[in-house]
DNA sequence: CCTTACGGTAAGTCATCCCTTACGGATACG
DNA sequence: CGTATCCGTAAGGGATGACTTACCGTAAGG
């Protein structure tokens, strides 16, 4: 049972987190997105339909134009998924790793 | 660069999340970890220096036998990147991420 | 010593990608 | 209606990566 299976995968690819994280930072068409990219805009095509496919962005039709945005479901399963590991890995090494690490936390666990 | 790179190129691998999960919940020798793998056991030893790179797992030689153990460093690492990105994907620009984790300090002239 | 168990490394093969160019469908506008 | 723009998909090639077998160094035990 791995639910953060095409999340991981999606993200693996260093093409595909910068199109992501642009995309966090503000939803964009295909084709301004590939402007700003060095690759070409058929790949980054093909990258967004792998992040789709992960649930990672979303996407809307706007005239011609395809403005994809991310969509936060995705990175839900991935979180969720990590902090299962998280509490889990801490074991006898809590002490030391609550020492080097703080996460921003909106509630209480 | 990413700061989660080398984590999320390491977790992209089905075999290696199964590895990095079994250590999790349990620090195994090499033999023991392959025994219960469909893969050979040089392939996990190839895996567990993927993992090790990552900083997802450490190490520690116990007489002929190198038992592995689940690092919650590199979890750390991707922890605190996704929640950087889940908090911009919802339209958190709130100083809400600055307050709790590594001020990412804008640029001053 | 000599043998056996454990594990890291090397070399090679095979699949899986990522990217490219080329093409086709859809929409806005004259 | 004709044209230009936007975008997804197909096909092919080159690179990366995961797995195998073979080999070598090291530690325990007789």
């Amino acid at each position: 049972m791995h639910p953060a299976d095409a999340q991981l995968a999606a993200l693996a690819d260093p093409t595909r987190r910068a199109i992501f994280e642009r995309l966090v930072k503000k939803p964009m068409a295909v084709g301004e997105l590939a402007r700003g990219l060095p690759v070409s805009r058929p790949a980054v095509s093909q990258h967004l339909a792998a992040l789709k496919a992960a649930r990672l962005v979303a996407h809307e039709r706007s005239g011609r134009q395809n403005v994809y945005r991310a969509n936060p479901e995705g990175i839900a399963a991935l979180r969720n998924y990590l902090d299962i590991l998280w509490t889990r890995a801490l074991g006898d090494l809590k002490a030391a790793a609550e020492a080097t690490y703080h996460r921003p936390r909106k509630d209480k666990p």
